[in-house]
DNA sequence: ATCCCGAGGG
DNA sequence: CCCTCTGGAT
């Protein structure tokens, strides 16, 4: 996509949402921790009834480990891979507790270390928890970096390093919570709603969906 | 490339 | 029924 329209891309989603958030619910930075890693292949929606308790009961990594695998287990039990999920958690505020003195550290490539955090989950935390220009390549912002033109590439880091190249300096603290709120409501990955897109005319995709009627 | 895996929507 | 949801580890 040519730079002007990049630019107006951006300038238009602003427009529309001043001060994107995520919709995950949080009280501290580890609780976002925690909640992003339980969001893969899953919906916020999702992760914010599961956690709705279990926050209320655990607030940092030593309850967590207090309350051990089985437990949470048993409150995260409606999201998808939740087994592999709770394994990594407990194990991963283990790790926090013992060599992190119960803080979120505080730069990627530590994340990284810690179990069921990849890269994405890491850029998420540094964007959200720490103000980061960080773009996390998830299912949404793949597709609309794709689809629109926007930031094509043929896998998550080719489409991540192509937006830190591409985004204008005005729009890069907020580019990530743009893309995935139109990708979450407009762009949508089944049935696209075109006809209520605000950035249709900069946009590539060419099966533009009609409007349903009325 | 494959496995992990529940809820919600169409 | 099938597809999708803020992926990561092997």
């Amino acid at each position: 996509m040519k730079k002007a329209d990049i630019f107006e891309f951006y300038r238009r989603l602003a427009e529309l949402n001043p001060d994107p958030r995520t919709e995950l619910e949080y009280g501290n930075d580890y609780q976002l921790l925690v909640a992003v890693v339980l969001s893969a292949q899953a919906t916020d929606v999702g992760v914010n009834k599961a956690t709705r308790a279990l926050f209320r009961a655990v607030k940092t990594p030593a309850q967590m480990v207090a309350l051990g695998e089985e437990g949470l287990k048993e409150h995260i039990k409606t999201i998808g891979l939740f087994n592999a999920k709770a394994k990594n958690v407990i194990a991963l505020s283990q790790i926090l507790e013992r060599d992190f003195g119960g803080e979120v550290p505080r730069d990627r490539d530590t994340l990284t270390t810690l179990p069921g955090v990849g890269r994405k989950t890491a850029n998420v935390v540094m964007n959200t928890a720490f103000g980061a220009e960080t773009f996390a390549v998830d299912t949404h912002i793949f597709r609309v970096g794709n689809r629109t033109g926007l930031a094509p590439g043929k896998d998550v880091l080719a489409v991540e390093k192509r937006l830190e190249k591409d985004t204008p300096a005005p729009f890069r603290r907020d580019a990530h919570h743009w893309l995935i709120l139109h990708g979450r409501y407009i762009c949508k990955a089944r049935k696209p709603e075109c006809w209520r897109c605000p950035v249709a005319d900069l946009c590539r995709y060419k099966p533009k969906t009609p409007a349903p009627a009325a």
